[in-house]
DNA sequence: CCATAGTGGGTAACAGCGTTAGCCTCCCAC
DNA sequence: GTGGGAGGCTAACGCTGTTACCCACTATGG
């Protein structure tokens, strides 16, 4: 950890990794309670209500005031998005530490959809639409997503996993499946085919 | 097909079904020429250049005329994500009818991208955010969604490649893996987990 | 043959959105 | 004690979807 080498931007494949990536933002005071309340809003009125008026209101000043603190609407919900990196990350590293070595595949993709499934606004806010990725701090995106390499142990497995729990989150939370469906099957079995894939890597 | 029999809500579940569900959805000529100039602009200019404004100037005439003809811009993008489902519909059921019983799966996902990257704002359109599924023509969601059942002949593993084959979309779309990615083998990886499951079904 | 109703256009306007310009007041450091 | 920044304010702009209301044309029924 204090060793300056070169080579430290490795990412460590050991579940148990609960260290959050170097540069913790800095937060002015203000900031800081405008992205609290800013994400009370989003997650218990939606996105339509979060707006810098009522932002604004709810932090008892003017709509304009609001941009002596953010250059624009995109770069608050830039801190919201961090801000969801960092709890996702949190949970799911904990979640690896805490399965042990029994199916962590599916012990993962539970808490994933657990987390997702308690804050849909957030977690939408967080994934949908392009990322200005070079804006957010350096090696959140590589250690939030970690777990995923973690319980696959390969790269190409590890984004086809995810973007199976994102895919089967967002259109949970968009209400997508026909009425009636199996969502705890579907998430088994997709659960089931990556544990397999994973035991029999790449036999072709 | 012409039978009126109960139970007629079933689905074919042979490939080379290319029939479109029945209630074709019938246009007035100028509903339909504002559709395809709505389409035109998401496709081409993204879907903040679709405004009432922008659309009725294409058209010739005033915004406000527009609501002649719609009783609000969700109705008019309702029948952009009924285009959609027709389109992506007509060619993963084509894609099942051609690829003969070789890898239908890898042939169905490969398909599936290539019409999403090709579509990106209309597939947006169509995949983000709530659906009013019951103002779609009955049976359309169905049909559109049968090719993922033919291909895996389970509804919960049907359920959870089309969550697959989603996110992989979304996430490319939105650019959200990391600079570098071998997306071609993320899509080989996902592909292989569920052609293994289909083959050896639920051994557990 | 005329009246009537519906269809599809137009203009004016409203509320709400993100955002900018410009002003003012307080507090702190030099 | 005197700048100067930090953080508030009001007014306003251009954009959005949308409504109210008016008008011309066309077709149909008596």
């Amino acid at each position: 950890m204090t060793t300056t080498a070169t080579g430290g931007s490795e990412v460590s494949l050991l579940p148990g990794e609960l260290d959050r990536p170097a540069e913790p933002p800095i937060r002015t005071m203000r900031v800081a309670e405008a992205v609290s309340a800013a994400r009370q809003i989003l997650e218990v009125e939606g996105a339509d209500a979060l707006t810098m008026r009522r932002l604004a209101d709810e932090m008892g000043i003017q709509a304009p005031s609001l941009y002596k603190h953010f250059s624009s609407k995109a770069d608050l919900e830039l801190l919201l998005i961090e801000d969801a990196l960092f709890d996702v990350g949190d949970v799911t590293h904990r979640a690896l530490h805490d399965s042990g070595h029994n199916s962590t595949i599916l012990s993962l993709l539970v808490t994933y959809r657990a987390f997702s499934l308690s804050h849909p606004n957030l977690y939408r806010l967080a994934t949908a639409g392009p990322l200005v990725r070079q804006r957010l701090p350096h090696g959140l995106e590589e250690w939030a997503g970690n777990p995923w390499f973690v319980v696959t142990g390969d790269a190409s497995l590890a984004q086809a996993l995810w973007s199976l729990a994102h895919g089967l989150v967002i259109l949970e939370l968009d209400d997508r499946y026909p009425p009636g469906s199996d969502l705890d099957g579907t998430w088994r079995a997709g659960a089931a085919a990556f544990e397999r894939a994973v035991v029999v890597p790449a036999t072709s």
